[in-house]
DNA sequence: TTGTATGCGTTATCAC
DNA sequence: GTGATAACGCATACAA
């Protein structure tokens, strides 16, 4: 602990109160607070001479007071992953949306540094009445215990026998549909590299397997370990340029690790798409660039972002709390990094 | 307002509370409050029993109510743009740090569709007691006011006059080394492109002016507008194309930036660093990766995040509250995006 | 239109 | 060790 002096020593600005408005304005406490709700019940008079006041003071009511006073926060929690441009995307639109519904919304971040459970334990001791989770790890034990202890929204996973949303994009459609592009032009050698502990990459990667089956490739499956960066990317190229044959094409869990694989090969002069067609997923706003031009899944996030705040909203505001579910089906974006499969040997293009 | 029935029927689930625990356990609220703040004064049989019952109960603190009830809240409340993936590093690196000196982080974001003052406001309605803002564009003048009511440090400017700590990296000496970087390939026709209304854009311009200057090639200094994102870089490059005479040098406000002015020139058959150099600013992780190669500058963003929270810390933890002043060094990255100055005829040269 | 009493969940200052 | 009791700042039902 700190010397017990430090309140007073450092606060000698201490925060103005109603009642520092109401002495200063000459009314009564309660005066203040009906016209900070903006309830009727005061004159335009002495509603204009508690304003000034308030702002001669530069008073602001306290959200801590205001919810133990309250029944309802009208706060919605986020737990994001910073780094994930993706998700970084989505915010902005939940700021919107959430304003519009009358709600507040409180940032956490989670990380590869960070507790996910302490992030959301924080947003959950800051009162917040719905959480919305954005590709939470945390295992589902723990996700039906917070969904019991707030309006739950989860993006980006299913958490069984939970009452919660769930609002994501369908992966095995995405995932499908690389796969099909990709045997048209010939592919047969498709390696997939995970994306890592996330739910979203245990659908991508079972989907990958799925589609893969679907077109007899069985004897192609090959899962690389990997996680959803560059550098991961990176890594996996590297491994994959020591050994003796190259795959004609590599489907990377997100465009971050698409980028990461790209990397390595062009840096090992291995030509893209026509030595090894690359597949992305996401669509982050760098794949478009003409330097990268990446073939990729786009998901739609505002709309993933809208669905997920609605179903949170809703399961607040109406009594009838029914949780919902909400599939997005994606869109496979063609350009540049896919091209027809370089031709094999036979027996080069065998499975190892 | 909403039916005011909503709030019983909504939680029939009522967050348990600190009496609870303490009546399941069979004691006082004071001793589960002891306990909770891992005070002596309970027997370790007690103890244990209590924080069964609570266990049990999933019972949590209410933060709310421990704002109110202690003098200090002990958060940190930080404004960051979420989409700007350089701040998105600093995050990371701010939540450790406060948590290694006993704080609580909040995070807020601002952007283009969220007015930044709202932000800070429900920061500071929050009870943060310090506050780091990440290239805030709010006027000085409220900036001070803000700086009145919590230990404010700014990252990315200075404000005038107000008791506010200040980190930033030094970009002048780094637009200075690009601009002699450039020059020193031959390079005379150097274009900025603006951020746009932040701060560092305001420092930036007037450093490349400054630079230019120095060079004494006031006659082909020109600041473009722009913004931090691709799509103004993209512009930039379309009216640029649209010219007679292209630069032969390009410095982007940012990194984002430069890739839209790449991508522009790209698309149009322009080769870069062959017809046109390019210089980005931030070295995000993208600038690396191979398929960009962009020559930019780097600024430690660790360090920055460190020094801006060990300065708001300080401030809250220390009586002598002076504020600090931090500049830190960028470094230039020289890339694949710059190259000797193509060969112009002396009128082409010349400025319009 | 205005003022008064009470409670929200916690901490802190006292007595027992 | 343990247990009452008064704040903290605000909302709200109620009385004036």
């Amino acid at each position: 602990m700190h010397n017990s002096a430090d309140a007073s020593e450092l606060s000698p600005r201490r925060r103005p109160t109603m009642a520092d408005v109401a002495e200063r304005a000459g009314v009564s406490r309660t005066l203040v607070s009906l016209i900070f709700s903006d309830k009727p019940g005061a004159s335009d008079d002495t509603r204009g001479r508690v304003l000034r006041a308030a702002d001669e003071l530069a008073y602001q009511p306290d959200r801590a007071a205001q919810l133990l006073a309250r029944g309802r926060s009208r706060t919605l929690g986020v737990l994001t992953d910073v780094k994930q441009t993706f998700q970084a995307e989505m915010i902005g639109t939940v700021y919107d949306a959430a304003e519009a519904a009358g709600y507040e919304v409180l940032l956490s971040a989670s990380g590869p540094t960070r507790d996910e459970r302490k992030a959301i334990e924080a947003l959950l001791s800051h009162r917040c009445e719905g959480l919305i989770l954005f590709n939470p790890l945390s295992e589902s034990d723990y996700l039906r215990s917070v969904a019991l202890r707030a309006a739950l929204t989860i993006v980006g996973r299913g958490v069984p026998d939970a009452t919660a949303n769930t609002v994501r994009s369908a992966d095995a459609t995405g995932i499908a549909q690389s796969v099909e592009h990709l045997v048209a032009l010939g592919h047969r050698d498709i390696v997939h590299i995970d994306g890592g502990e996330h739910a979203v990459s245990t659908e991508r990667r079972l989907a990958y397997v799925a589609a893969m089956r679907r077109h007899r490739l069985d004897a192609f499956v090959r899962v690389f370990p990997g996680a959803h960066d560059e550098a991961a990317g990176m890594a996996a190229a590297s491994v994959l340029l020591g050994e003796d044959v190259l795959p004609t094409a590599v489907m990377a869990g997100n465009d971050r690790c698409a980028l990461g694989v790209m990397d390595g090969f062009t840096k090992a002069g291995v030509s893209i798409p026509d030595d090894v067609s690359i597949v992305g997923y996401d669509d982050s706003p760098l794949s478009s660039l003409t330097r990268i031009d990446l073939t990729t899944v786009r998901q739609d996030s505002a709309e993933l972002a809208r669905r997920a705040l609605a179903f949170t909203v809703s399961m607040l505001d109406t009594a009838d709390a029914e949780p919902g579910e909400c599939v997005i089906e994606p869109e496979l974006v063609i350009r540049g990094t896919t091209a027809a499969a370089r031709p094999t040997s036979p027996e080069a293009g065998a499975p190892r």
